[in-house]
DNA sequence: CAGAATACGTCAATAGTGCTGACTTAATTG
DNA sequence: CAATTAAGTCAGCACTATTGACGTATTCTG
């Protein structure tokens, strides 16, 4: 019993490899991928001293105009209370407006400012090239296999909100 | 001059279409694929007392044993600080060991334990699936191009970590 | 060999994002 | 009118990450 409290301390000194049927290849891509995806509009968000959060926030206010606060937690799945203080310095810096709902007055519908807008797509307008510049160094029909690929990594009860896309409403014109 | 201090908070409400040749479509879809991507970790993690940090020194851990705190640091590209606790925990908890550098020994190296390996593939095994769900799902010779987008989402000079890669190696048998 | 540089660990303070639980106000609904 | 709902707010906590500073052991360099 030379063990260790806290068991077998033993290093392993072989890599895992794909053996076990797992794919850390693309597991490694996608999380480098992200890091850097979101790069860019990180820095630039510093300068309001904004953070991720607010990006979000101000893409789906964008995206969706007038969509309600209960909406906007739905699609972000944060709580309340991690949205206000981010909404209200959007709110407090002209980004975004709030105007009562016209059905129910209890409701509060989300607007982007024209400053809201443009910095909506300051934000994007790097992580789109990069997009863009991937599909375009990967050759072949790409972008429709990517989109494909990604749809398919939400989780499927959530894919209603994509459904929802204004855009994508636009391509599809069901109902 | 009827304007607010902060500016114009007139409400706008047209949606961003791509109009502005920015691929709000694509950038939405990363950015929910990528949520769930990390919720079945984020989820398991939660039972340790771990969080997303510890999931990926572990991974990388176990991905290039042997690998030395400085290397680490530049992997995931943070701060020797924002490290130094979770890798703590992780050595604590038995999941990783350090030894000293064999060559330099100010060096550490960190390999994992039995444990750590163990950790390490139950919590890949949901993302993988994920991933060989969707590519299932979208059909066709998928795999090659996800990769090659992937990597072609990553910055240029930072892909040489992604060279490193064990399988890669292995695949590619360079030099 | 002495001094500079390096690898690592650690202390303190701060920021951003997220959580839970509880409570208030206003408006709608039954 | 009572119950429910939408939103806002307060207090407290956890995790990840940051910067700056400092100490120690080790290696490298002139």
């Amino acid at each position: 019993m030379l063990k260790e409290k806290n068991g077998d301390v033993a290093p392993i000194r072989a890599a895992v490899a794909n053996e076990d049927g797992i794919d850390f290849t693309l597991i490694e891509l996608f999380f480098f991928a992200y890091r850097d995806f979101t790069s860019d509009p990180d820095q630039m968000l510093a300068d309001y001293g904004f953070g991720r959060a607010h990006h979000r926030v101000l893409h789906f206010v964008n995206r969706r105009p007038g969509l309600t606060v209960a909406e906007l937690l739905d699609v972000l799945k944060i709580t309340k209370q991690s949205l206000a203080r981010v909404l209200k310095q959007l709110i407090d810096t002209g980004h975004i407006v709030q105007l009562q709902g016209p059905r129910d007055r209890r409701q509060r519908e989300l607007y982007p400012t024209a400053r809201g807008r443009e910095l909506a797509l300051a934000l994007s307008r790097p992580q789109s090239r990069r997009i863009h510049g991937a599909l375009t160094e990967m050759k072949g029909e790409g972008r429709k296999a990517i989109e494909q690929f990604l749809k398919a990594m939400v989780n499927p009860e959530l894919r209603v909100q994509i459904d929802d896309d204004p855009l994508h409403r636009m391509e599809e014109d069901r109902e």
